[in-house]
DNA sequence: CTGAAAGCGCTTACAG
DNA sequence: CTGAAAGCGCTTACAG
């Protein structure tokens, strides 16, 4: 039924020559006269060859394989730059590895060491907070890292991301500007998630730069979905009857809350003001329009490939901290607080 | 700097056994020692070896690795799929290796070409139609392949999916019970998405079935965006002003065509009824919640995972024709038709 | 239960 | 420009 699959040497055979040359023909063709090459590319063609990448690599000492490690993909701020990231490595010849941690570091650990199995020659990663052992082992093998999603100047590794601090102080500040002065938060889990730590210390400096309290009670940490945003409004809002505004993790997590809202009967932005994270597309064509920050998904996803690919030609391991903006966008859900207590 | 990193030969010599023994303890523990085990265990912990892919692929003739290539992972309900299949995979010791065709045929072919150069076992596939070339292929190495949200009964290929035609003549069915006349449709790209010309058919099906005319000028094919959908949407609205009812190829352009309708001050349902495709989360939650058609994907990405890891353990290649159902979601945008013309 | 040895399908100095 | 041959790091009958 099934010839096996031909190799190699089997189109070596069918040419005529050493299969040196058809493995040069196929990886450095100006090294091999055009007639041989012709009689090569008819021989493959015709036994319907495809080169076996273990075995390449395993001569060759490269895979041209990069991992990613993302929390989920099934986040649009992920794929979007995964997206990216993938189409950038293609062009230069690469292939994505990717794998997901469900937001667990441990899990982070067990992906990357497969993906060290499977030979990836540079690894991104989100965030700043990793299992020691992915970093130890990174380093044994010299590999070229990126965090992407984060910002620190001094870090030991390289990132490409936002200040997350900063972000959740100037959504916050946005919050204060409008006079709110009873402000709750509803958080992805912080757990794992430096991202969203930072964030929320972000808003909490600023809030208590303000003399404003910002107690445990104002919080509700969540997964990241619709529904989950939704009961964590319902939550707040029936343990608080003063809130004027409410802080989210993420778009989702808003939407969730808008959803809320409504269900109570109460006018965003009029009598309550709603914040999302990361400007997903969509926001911005429902109503009410949604007051997001801007997540720099595809610059990230472009400028890691950038970044690793350089660094996987050149030998030297020189960091890279790049920030990049976290644009506040101001749309429809945000408004003046009414203190008509 | 860096020491070499240790093979598996080195991980025998420090435990002073054969590189056979490491090799049975890895991957058939039971067939060692309890004693060599701890101290090969131990070998492996100090030198921090993590195995060569390649090279085990390379000498066991296999990969563990699963290829899918989808159009776009930034897509929700394909994100979501892919989810559960790298999910379901990993449970069963499969590495998912991902690609993307940008809904091209030829960008596939390709895909799927460096997917076989990396050893799939099996592929995954979305739709129906593809490049001749790549049945080819599957076929010669006899990998098991299955087409996703794709249904048809006698394919020669297995598939997991939904029957499109149905899905299209259902929604524009649940349009005309409601006594819509004029009915217009925004779709995606038809060229190369059999699902989305599939689903089309089954609608102009349904219209004719009730004389009602379906003419070109009803439809616009448009990128699967929210700002494409508000365009086309605008488009549509300027050229017929007797509409009663849009269609949208999925969530994502009928996120857009509200909006768009918004703009024009055009109620939704009152005036209007506007249908989505996929049931992503968030449209659920925002107002006017989103009338769809429910695409299963996660069932499909589980599915695919069991079908795939079966095929592979057992040498028959039996088929699966795997119908799912696709619910028609009636949420709050479609209403009884006003043909007050 | 363990080891010696062949071999998986390529690439790459080296020699010509 | 081309070929003979060694070797990449594993696995797996085979023998004991």
């Amino acid at each position: 039924m099934q010839p096996p699959k031909p190799t190699l040497q089997d189109v070596a055979n069918y040419a005529g020559v050493s299969t040196a040359t058809v493995s040069r023909c196929l990886n450095q063709p100006d090294k091999v006269k055009a007639a041989l090459q012709e009689k090569i590319h008819q021989a493959i063609q015709v036994l319907g060859y495809v080169p076996h990448g273990a075995a390449r690599a395993l001569a060759s000492r490269r895979t041209y394989c990069i991992g990613a490690v993302v929390p989920t993909i099934d986040n649009a701020i992920f794929s979007e730059a995964i997206q990216y990231l993938q189409r950038h490595l293609a062009k230069a010849g690469y292939t994505l590895l990717l794998a997901q941690s469900s937001y667990s570091l441990d899990e982070e650990l067990r992906e990357v060491q497969a993906l060290l199995t499977q030979g990836i020659e540079g690894l991104v990663l989100v965030g700043e907070d990793h299992h020691p052992a992915v970093f130890e082992a990174i380093q044994q093998r010299n590999i070229p890292l990126v965090n992407l999603w984060t910002y620190h100047p001094h870090s030991q590794y390289s990132c490409i991301g936002i200040n997350n601090v900063r972000a959740g102080q100037r959504i916050a500040q946005h919050l204060t500007d409008l006079k709110h002065q009873h402000i709750a938060v509803i958080s992805g889990i912080i757990q794992g998630n430096d991202r969203a730590r930072e964030r929320l210390q972000g808003i909490s400096q600023h809030l208590q730069g303000k003399d404003l309290a910002f107690s445990e009670d104002q919080l509700v940490e969540c997964r990241y979905s619709a529904e989950q945003g939704r009961l964590a409004m319902h939550n707040l809002l029936s343990r608080h009857d003063n809130l004027t505004a409410v802080i989210c993790g993420n778009d989702i997590l808003a939407l969730g809350a808008l959803c809320a809202a409504r269900e109570r009967g109460l006018s965003v932005p009029q009598s309550l003001s709603i914040t999302g994270f990361d400007n997903i597309e969509m926001i911005a064509v429902i109503s009410p329009a949604l007051t997001t920050v801007n997540s720099p998904s595809r610059r990230m996803g472009t400028q890691a490939a950038e970044y690793l690919i350089q660094q996987i030609h050149t030998p030297t391991r020189t960091l890279v901290h790049h920030e990049l903006a976290a644009d506040l966008i101001i749309r429809e859900t945000t408004g003046p607080a009414v203190n008509d207590f």
